[in-house]
DNA sequence: AACGGTAGGTGTACGCCGTATACCTGTCAA
DNA sequence: TTGACAGGTATACGGCGTACACCTACCGTT
C-alpha cells in the first residue's frame, strides 16, 4: 500500500470536504483560530489549494453558516403556527448551540447567506400559513429577531453592514431582483408589503426605528402582563 | 514655531485621547480597519506608542465600547418604571447607532466591560424599584436580551464565549467575588436568586434553556394576542 | 499511441497584522 | 549634577489572507 505513491492516497479535496473540515475545526478550537493555513494543514494540503474550492475566507465563512443552518429541522406542515414556530426555533437553538461560534459568524457577514434565507422564508411562510397578515408577519419577524435562529440579534439592521462608515450612505436601495422573489416568495412578500412610503427593498425599504419600537413595546407589555399577575418562578411548570 | 523643535509641538497622548481617536476611526472607516497601526498614524505616533496606554488591542475594544455605553442617557429616577426602562432603550440604541460597529465589539467581547455592567445593573435596578422580584428581574433581563442596549443579543450565553471549544468545559463556575457585589448590587442579587439548585454564580448559574423558552413564550404569547384582536398597521399611531 | 487542455495541488512572495524587546530622550526630584 | 522614570521610537518576529506562476496527472481526441 505504501507502494501505490502518489496517485489516490489521499481522497481528493472538495467544496464539502473543505466546509465539514472547517466546521470541525472551529467547533474543536474555536472561530478565531480558523485560519487557511491551519485548516489546510488538518486537511493535509497546502493552504492554496483551498482556493481552487472557496473564492476566500469571507466564502468559507457563509459555506460553513449554510451548514449548520442547513441542520435546523425541516418545518411541520400540518400544526399551528404557533406549536410550529416554537419548535422550529427551538430546533434552531439546538443546531447553533452545536457550533457555538455560528452566531457571531452570523452577525458578522454582511448579508445573510442562502441557507439562512432560506429558513427566514419558510418561518415567514408559517405565520402567513397561521393566517397573519404580510404586514403583520414582517413585524413578527423583527420582533422576533435572530432569536428565530436560536440566538438573538436584529437581522436586518442596516447599520450593521460592517464594512463603511457609520454614515448612513444614501445609496440607492436597489429594488430586489425577480430571482430573489421566486427563490424565497415569502420574505419577498413581506418586504414589498414593508415598502410603506419608501421604496420597496428588502433592507431599508422599512422603518428600523417602528420595528425596534414595535418589538420592545410588545416585550414591556408582555413583562408587565407577567408582573401586575404577580409571577414567580412557581409557575416555571407551566 | 518651527524653532521650537520637538518640544511639546504634539499633545502627549493619553488613554483617553487614544480611545477617543480609536472610536473616531472605527465610526469612519469602520471596525476591521481599525488597527493599531492606523490609528497610531492619524495620531501622528508610532505604533508601539499606543502600548504605554493600553495593553493591548483587545483592552481598546473594551475601552471604546465604554465610551459608546457612557453615552447612554442616566436613568430617570421618578418615572414609572416602564417608561423609564422605555426611554433607557430608546437612549441606548441612539447611542449604539451613532457607533454601528459597537454590537459586533461588544458581542464579540469575551466579558461584558464595567460600563456595560454598570448600565445593565441601574436597569435592574429600575425593574426591582417597580415592584419586580429578583427573580422575575432576572428572567426579564433574559428576555430584554441585548435589546436593553439597543440591539439584540443574548448578553450571557454562555456558548459565545468566543475562543474555546464548543464542548462546554465544566469549569468550576467561580463564585461571584465580593468586590463585584458591591459595584454591581442588582446584578448580584439576580444572579444569587438565579442559582435555583446549582452553584451560585453570574453566568453558568441560571438555565439558559428555560432563560430561552421563557422569552420565546413571552414573544409568542404576545404575538398570538396580536394576531387575535387583528391586529393591522392601522395601529401604529398607538 | 501521441498529444494538448485542463482541473487541481504546490511554492514563493507580498503586504498586512499584533506585539515583544531593546533603546532613546526629555523631565524632574533629590 | 545626577539618575530614575515616563513616554515615544526602532527593529523584528511570527502569523495572516491571498496573488501569481508553476507543475503534474488525467482525459478525450485524433
Amino acid at each position: 500500500m505504501a507502494e501505490q505513491a502518489g496517485t489516490l492516497r489521499r481522497t481528493p479535496l472538495s467544496r464539502d470536504r473543505i466546509l465539514r473540515a472547517a466546521v470541525a475545526l472551529a467547533d474543536e478550537t474555536g472561530i478565531e483560530s480558523l485560519s487557511m493555513r491551519n485548516l489546510a494543514h488538518d486537511l493535509g494540503v497546502v493552504p492554496m489549494a483551498l482556493y481552487k474550492h472557496v473564492a476566500n475566507k469571507d466564502e468559507l465563512l457563509d459555506g460553513m453558516i449554510d451548514v449548520v443552518v442547513g441542520q435546523i429541522d425541516a418545518p411541520e406542515p400540518d400544526a399551528h403556527w404557533k406549536d410550529a414556530i416554537r419548535r422550529r426555533v427551538l430546533s434552531a437553538r439546538e443546531a447553533l448551540r452545536r457550533h457555538p461560534w455560528a452566531p457571531l459568524a452570523i452577525e458578522s457577514r454582511t448579508m445573510a447567506t442562502p441557507a439562512v434565507l432560506a429558513y427566514l422564508d419558510s418561518v415567514v411562510g408559517t405565520f402567513q400559513a397561521g393566517g397573519f397578515s404580510a404586514d403583520l408577519a414582517h413585524h413578527v419577524m423583527h420582533t422576533m429577531g435572530s432569536r428565530i435562529l436560536g440566538f438573538s440579534q436584529e437581522l436586518f439592521d442596516a447599520s450593521r453592514r460592517a464594512g463603511r462608515s457609520g454614515t448612513t450612505n444614501p445609496e440607492p436601495p436597489a429594488a430586489l431582483p425577480p430571482e430573489f422573489a421566486a427563490r424565497f416568495p415569502h420574505l419577498a412578500e413581506i418586504a414589498t408589503a414593508a415598502a410603506h412610503d419608501d421604496q420597496s427593498v428588502v433592507g431599508p425599504g422599512c422603518d428600523d426605528q417602528f420595528e425596534f419600537e414595535f418589538a420592545l413595546d410588545l416585550l414591556l407589555d408582555g413583562i408587565e402582563r407577567l408582573h401586575q399577575q404577580g409571577w414567580t418562578s412557581a409557575h416555571r411548570h407551566r
